[in-house]
DNA sequence: GCCCAGGTGGGTA
DNA sequence: TACCCACATGGG
């Protein structure tokens, strides 16, 4: 078995499934709009952050499509202000509203039709990629978790368990470190939806500047003999 | 106090 | 093209 599926193994039965998306503000499952928000809004933040924003925007009658199209951009930001930069986010998540309305007529259902289909789901990724604040990893976060679409998120966290682990090359570009992991990974969405969770798992935990040594690491029988690199 | 977070866009050479 | 930096609140 390859090291990436040995990888994905040792964090499976470490953690059990994560069954991404979360719900921010709901005991059931995210709708498609919520992942978008949640996908903008989880830049460059943390998710608890992110939780608050959207319980605001729930209880400001704000979380509709419709709403954040229409709403004045600094309201807007004094809701969100819990999930970090707010004039920043503010303007990225009118600027993604406005997209739907326009394009799609304010229908996720509608920009996510078809989605599974990887070609479809390429052409989808390269209209997202022209919205203002929606970079390769909102837009695959948005295609993957709310399409069904078989792309893989590349983030922070996996080049770093690359970086530390000497997998592939972890300053590569992201299409290509997307590649990376897809060419190892069974080509199935549940795994690609799964690792990518299981990945920020273990970098929230473990694979970060604070902990050097990957002390109580589930992935440290995959370490180099020399121990984690750089 | 200080550093970083599930990035992205804009400016500069 | 290739860096460098702002964005800004909340947590370790």
């Amino acid at each position: 078995m390859s090291t990436i599926r040995r990888a994905y193994r040792l964090l499976h039965d470490a953690y059990g499934p994560q069954e991404w998306w979360p719900a921010a503000t709901r005991a059931g499952v995210a709708d498609a709009w919520e992942i978008a928000v949640g996908a903008v809004l989880v830049q460059h933040t943390s998710w608890k952050n992110v939780v608050r924003a959207i319980t605001n925007l729930e209880s400001s009658g704000a979380m509709s499509v419709e709403a954040i199209d229409a709403i004045e951009p600094e309201s807007l930001a004094q809701i969100i202000r819990s999930a970090g930069p707010p004039t920043v986010k503010a303007k990225r998540l009118k600027a993604f509203a406005r997209f739907l309305v326009e394009s799609y007529g304010g229908s996720m259902d509608a920009l996510l039709d078809g989605v599974v289909d990887r070609k479809v789901a390429l052409e989808r990724r390269a209209q997202l990629l022209g919205v203002h604040g929606v970079g390769p990893e909102t837009a695959d976060a948005i295609l993957l978790y709310a399409g069904g679409a078989p792309l893989f998120v590349v983030d922070a966290y996996k080049r770093r368990v690359m970086r530390r682990h000497g997998w592939g090359d972890s300053e590569a570009n992201y299409d290509d470190v997307a590649k990376f992991w897809r060419k190892r990974l069974p080509s199935d969405v549940e795994t690609y939806a799964e690792m990518h969770a299981l990945l920020i798992k273990v970098g929230i935990e473990h694979c970060h500047a604070s902990r050097p040594k990957c002390e109580g690491c589930p992935l440290q029988p995959l370490l180099p003999k020399s121990g984690p690199l750089n």
